[in-house]
RNA sequence: GCACACGUGGCGUAAUUGGUAGCCGCGCCAGACUUAGGAUCUGGUCCGCAAGGGUGGGGGUUCGAGUCCCUUCGUGUGUACCA
């Protein structure tokens, strides 16, 4: 019988999903295994071939873990919001939530079409209220906490504030704004309340705060860092420039040294670590002050050579420091201004572009050396930066090369006080001399020592004259977090009288509103304020919902909802029953002093009657609420989470006795007295909120543990199941995230973790990156001269023919060309098809082909990006239609090393195929599936346990090419043997299982087995079948191998080396000497 | 510029710790079965007739180096005025 794998993959697919044979079990006695895969972005394109690379490692690994008794979390989400599905709703008035949808069903059908053993119960879309719900609550938690140096922790702000009004903020050590005030706790008593917030804010782990952002004009947003590639935004390649702008951040910055400290005991690649650790740059160095002559101003400098401190011939200020209008004397002004102004509106663009371009002015002060007392001018240069150290530098061009580079520029002095002590001399080196070796000269009490020497000194002296200490500078900025944008998380953030406030938890889900458009208002507000009527109400003093006004934690926020329920209201309030009317009539009738509405909406729930003022619900349970105690219970919890209590009546109860009724009613009232609105709020006050919102990583930094409890309503997930799953033991991912999402996830989770509420302080123990699959495009050479003809690549350099000339309409050979893509699904190896070729496009279907002399056209190719525009995408769909995705899986693996980056080139596709296709026939014979109980050979034990040896080795170092290679080698020696042995064929079948699910299972349950596969124990390696009668020995002189030589395996050392010596070959390498040394080597020696 | 990674047949690659370089697959060559093959199967395939030589180049450590060290060239990735 024929390999069948499109039924069996199809069948098996379905299998999976119908016994949801990969469901996590939270409740196992089982050790937990925590695989995790990078998060997708569900873009328009669907997936191609380089997104399952990693999908299919951690998949085999998921499936092997299982076959080693493992209870294995495998989950698989969507990062759902982002920039591209917003910018084709700007494009087309689409909504991106429509746009999102459609992407992720496209991604869905492609990642089941492969066989992934993911836990689907546990999906997450960071686009769901649902998640965006805790993404808001982490966000208020960060918000309410401040970072306390002492406990070098993040704790909540109430500590602080309880701080500020016992003693003010004098023993505070906190990680804050450098800006701020100190006051004492009588001072803080008498603050407003807008004080009170600003003075919080500057302590807050997110805080509304003025920063120089990367502004994206296009695409109307603030980028961070890490989203701008040479100066242009990573998405769009828009130019990005500098704004100052009050904006949402996060003080990541506090947790540097942590994260930097903490990669130290994480099995991550090293080039990822090497990356965090530049990113956040540590740099350990002297602060110091240098006094403005004639002046009351100091300059404080940052510096990691405080040695060089008589080398400095100028200090440098960055065009935004704030002393810089002080400094300038009356003569300079014009220049400084105008330099400034000018420096500032450089956009980072131009800063880039022009990166040797030096520019400065002077400002016309001195600052005074603090050893020498001597003058030095003051300079303003922008290569100076304002966000780092201090936004000022004590320039020493003879060891900076910067530096060199602005006093070359501007004719300043050198100062030379290091000597070299390599065999290079000051005058022979180029430029600066910016290495930290050699011996200080020309340096008062620092000469002679060595630069290590000096910088302890010099440190030391610093102190001592109070001029300054010891400082570490990172290069890690605060995180900017908000987004001028649509599609994303509310920030859950109210302004009332312009102070910002959060929402309370059980406000939450802010859901994002409807807008009319996707752009920012024409006051250049985000998209955000185009919401009518998306405010704030207090849900303590002002009516709720209703048909007027929607609530504002509407759930999903779309109108189209909204009315359905609206609708569904009104016509239970006409089709009423026979209770309702009657208490309707009572509650009227007997004036209780309250207003009553029947079938009112509140939240997501119609509810039979409530009194808004006094926040009363009464529900009428019909016959049918028999069953529906925990739904109504549910029900219950949600009305009392938004501040209403409810009281129940049952059908009998109201036409048995509407009186009794009533009276309970009146005493329910009695406890909940009227509330009504009062001050500022009466009428129902509405305030702003926060129009951006977050930004795509905040939703991911931490949907590994809503993977632990992808449903819980009550937390972002319980301490419970976090405890129990605690971190990420295997996370496979590309190394694009290093400096962004990987690094905030480890800010989140140390966050988290500083609250308590997870265990652990790190998201991911191991992680892998794994290579990116590039694509390879083809092009034809189409001629200028006549745009219908296309000449093979063979072609290019050589004459045409009479006849091709007359064919072309050219009268000479002298042509040009040039190269277009080609849809490479109609070449093969390079080889055109020519006929898909003519139909490709209609424009080709009369094109003039002039081929190689064996009639073949032959395209050129090259190495790109894999992309729709240039016709080189390869979907994993197109191979598991014509060769099964257990060939896809199989194939993907075989291609090289995981880690290592690689072509897309489909040439080695057969082999693998072939490799399955020599597998299953070892089952079959003569057209009949044939395995025996017989006893295997010796040879054949071997082969099996030799493999099983392999594998286990493989796939525990990562290494799946070489597991694949194994595979064909076994099999292929099994094919020799011509094996059909049950007890060899099923444990390979297990082996195998977790790189070729789909055959395995079939094969596995052609062998009569009813259980699947997956759970099948891996089978161990019997080392006892690899043990050999005889060694072939390799014999080497001086290192090189000459000759083998058979010995029985049983020979001890002495017998060998005898053998050996004697053997006439020896004799013949010798040609009479004697070795000076013989060496025996064995195994696992 | 700086940091990291990587250079092995015609190609993708293998050689876990310094110990027989080139496994497995593609491609290619030859053969078998075939009306046919872009199907299947079998055999061969680093270079050289051989001795021998071969892991980008040069040097070193070692009895022995693809593997370790120095240097140089090339490729890729990240980062960029971080004082």
């Amino acid at each position: 019988m024929e390999y069948n794998f499109k039924e069996i993959e199809e069948n098996w697919q379905k299998f999976w999903a119908d016994n949801k044979t990969f469901a996590a079990n939270d409740d196992s006695t089982k050790e937990k295994y925590y695989v995790l895969d990078m998060f997708p972005y569900p873009s328009g394109a669907g997936l191609h071939v380089g997104h399952p690379l990693g999908y299919i490692a951690s998949d085999i690994i998921a499936r092997f873990k299982r076959h080693k008794g493992f209870n294995v979390l495998h989950p698989m989400g969507y990062d759902s919001f982002g920039l591209p599905a917003e910018q084709y709703a700007i494009q087309t008035g689409q909504h991106p939530k429509i746009t999102t949808e459609n992407n992720i069903a496209v991604y869905r059908k492609q990642l089941d079409k492969i066989g992934f053993s993911f836990d689907w119960d546990r999906e997450v879309r960071t686009s769901n209220p649902d998640y965006y719900k805790w993404t808001q609550w982490i966000f208020i938690q960060i918000f309410n906490s401040w970072y306390n140096k002492n406990t070098n922790k993040a704790e909540t702000i109430s500590s602080l504030i309880s701080e500020f009004e016992a003693n003010g903020n004098a023993n505070i050590n906190a990680h804050c704004d450098d800006d701020v005030k100190s006051f004492t706790a009588q001072q803080w008593q008498t603050f407003s309340e807008k004080e009170k917030s600003d003075v919080l804010m500057a302590y807050r782990m997110a805080y509304l705060g003025e920063a120089y952002v990367n502004w994206c004009p296009q695409l109307g947003t603030p980028l961070a860092n890490d989203e701008i590639k040479d100066g242009v935004s990573e998405r769009g390649g828009y130019p990005v420039e500098r704004k100052l702008m009050k904006q949402w951040s996060m003080r990541i910055t506090a947790y540097a040294q942590r994260l930097l400290t903490g990669l130290d005991k994480l099995d991550w690649t090293d080039s990822l670590k090497e990356a965090q650790r530049n990113w956040i740059g540590k740099s350990e160095g002297t602060s110091l002050k240098f006094k403005v002559a004639n002046s009351s101003f100091d300059i404080e400098v940052f510096t990691t050579r405080p040695d060089t401190i008589f080398g400095v011939s100028f200090v440098t200020l960055a065009p935004e420091h704030e002393l810089v209008n002080s400094l300038t004397t009356p003569e300079n002004k014009v220049n400084v201004e105008a330099y400034v102004t000018q420096a500032k509106n450089r956009s980072e663009r131009e800063r880039q572009a022009d990166i040797n371009k030096i520019t400065g002015v002077p400002t016309g002060s001195f600052v005074e050396h603090p050893f020498t007392g001597k003058h030095i001018p003051i300079w303003i240069g922008d290569y100076v930066l304002a966000g780092y150290g201090t936004g000022a530098v004590m320039a020493v061009p003879a060891h900076d090369s910067r530096d060199y580079s602005f006093a070359k520029h501007f004719g300043l002095p050198i100062l030379e006080v290091v000597e070299p002590t390599s065999n290079v001399t000051l005058s022979e080196v180029e430029g600066s001399y910016d290495a930290k070796e050699g011996k200080l000269i020309n340096s008062d009490f620092l000469n002679g020592l060595d630069v290590k020497a000096a910088m302890k000194k010099a440190i030391a002296e610093i102190e001592t004259k109070n001029l300054g200490k010891g400082k570490v500078n990172f290069r890690l900025r605060d995180a900017v977090f908000g987004r001028q944008r649509y599609w994303g998380e509310p920030i859950p953030i109210y302004y009332k009288n312009d102070i910002p406030y959060a929402l309370s938890e059980s406000e939450l889900p802010l859901v994002l509103p409807e807008v009319d458009k996707y752009l920012p208002t024409e006051d250049g507000e985000p998209p955000l304020a185009r919401a009518t009527n998306w405010r704030y109400r207090p849900l303590s003093n002002s009516p709720q919902g209703g048909e007027n006004t929607k609530p504002h934690n509407w759930e999903t926020a779309g109108d189209s909802s909204y009315n359905f329920t609206k609708e569904k209201a009104q016509e239970l309030r006409k089709n009423q029953t026979e209770a309702e009317q009657i208490l309707w009539e009572a509650i009227r009738k007997k004036s209780l002093d309250v207003k009553f509405r029947r079938q009112h909406i509140i939240g997501s729930n119609t509810v039979d009657f409530v009194s808004l003022e006094t926040k009363l619900v009464i529900e009428v349970d019909g016959k049918i609420h028999l069953d529906k105690k925990e739904y109504d219970a549910e029900r219950t919890k949600e009305l009392e989470s938004v501040g209403f209590s409810v009281i129940r009546f049952t059908n009998e109860e109201i036409t048995n006795d509407i009186e009794n009724v009533i009276s309970k009613i009146k005493l329910k009232l009695e406890e909940f007295p009227k509330v009504l609105p009062s001050g500022e709020d009466l009428g129902g006050a509405s305030y702003p909120f926060e129009h951006s919102t977050m930004p795509g990583w905040a939703g991911s930094s931490w949907y590994f543990l809503r993977y632990m409890d992808p449903h819980n309503g009550s937390g972002f997930a319980s301490i419970k199941l976090t405890d129990y799953w605690k971190q990420v033991d295997l996370y496979i991912g590309g190394s694009e995230h290093a400096t962004g999402h990987l690094l905030y996830v480890r800010f989140w989770t140390k966050f988290l973790n500083d609250l308590g509420h997870i265990a652990i302080d790190e998201p991911a123990k191991k992680l892998i990156n794994q290579g990116m699959i590039q694509g390879r495009s083809n092009f034809v050479y189409r001629m200028k001269e006549n745009q219908n003809v296309f000449v093979s690549k063979g072609r290019a350099n050589r004459d045409l023919t009479e006849e091709e000339l007359n064919v072309v309409g050219l009268k000479t050979s002298e042509f040009d060309l040039i190269a277009i893509h080609v849809d490479v699904n109609i070449v093969k190896n390079d080889v055109l098809d020519q006929d898909a070729f003519r139909s490709w496009r209609e424009e080709y279907k009369n094109a003039i082909l002039l081929c190689e002399d064996n009639n073949e056209f032959l395209c050129s190719h090259e190495v790109e990006k894999m992309s729709k525009s240039k016709y080189n995408v390869v979907t994993p769909d197109d191979i598991a239609e014509k060769f099964g995705s257990d060939t896809l899986r199989l194939y993907e693996m075989f291609l090289g090393p995981l880690e290592q980056s690689k072509h897309w080139n489909t040439n080695g596709i057969t082999g693998v195929h072939g490799f399955l296709k020599k597998l299953w026939r070892l089952f079959y014979q003569n057209d009949t599936f044939t395995v025996t109980h017989d006893e295997p050979t010796k040879a054949e034990l071997k082969t099996l346990h030799k493999t099983i040896k392999k594998i286990t080795e493989d796939i525990e170092r990562f290494s799946f090419n070489t597991s694949v290679s194994n595979f064909m080698i076994c099999v292929n020696e099994l094919g020799d043997q011509k094996c059909n042995k049950r007890a060899i064929l099923e444990p390979l079948l297990i082996c195998l299982s977790p790189y070729a699910p789909h055959i395995t299972e079939e094969l596995w349950s052609l062998c009569g087995h009813t259980e699947s596969i997956v759970f099948a124990e891996f089978p161990h390696c019997n080392e006892t079948y690899l043990v050999e009668d005889s060694f072939t020995y390799p014999i080497s002189f001086n290192g090189k191998m000459r000759f083998n030589m058979e010995l029985s395996a049983t020979l001890t050392v002495p017998e060998i080396e005898k053998e050996v010596m004697s053997s006439e070959e020896v004799q013949k390498y010798l040609e009479g000497k004697t070795p000076k040394k013989i060496i025996e080597i064995f195994k696992n020696s």
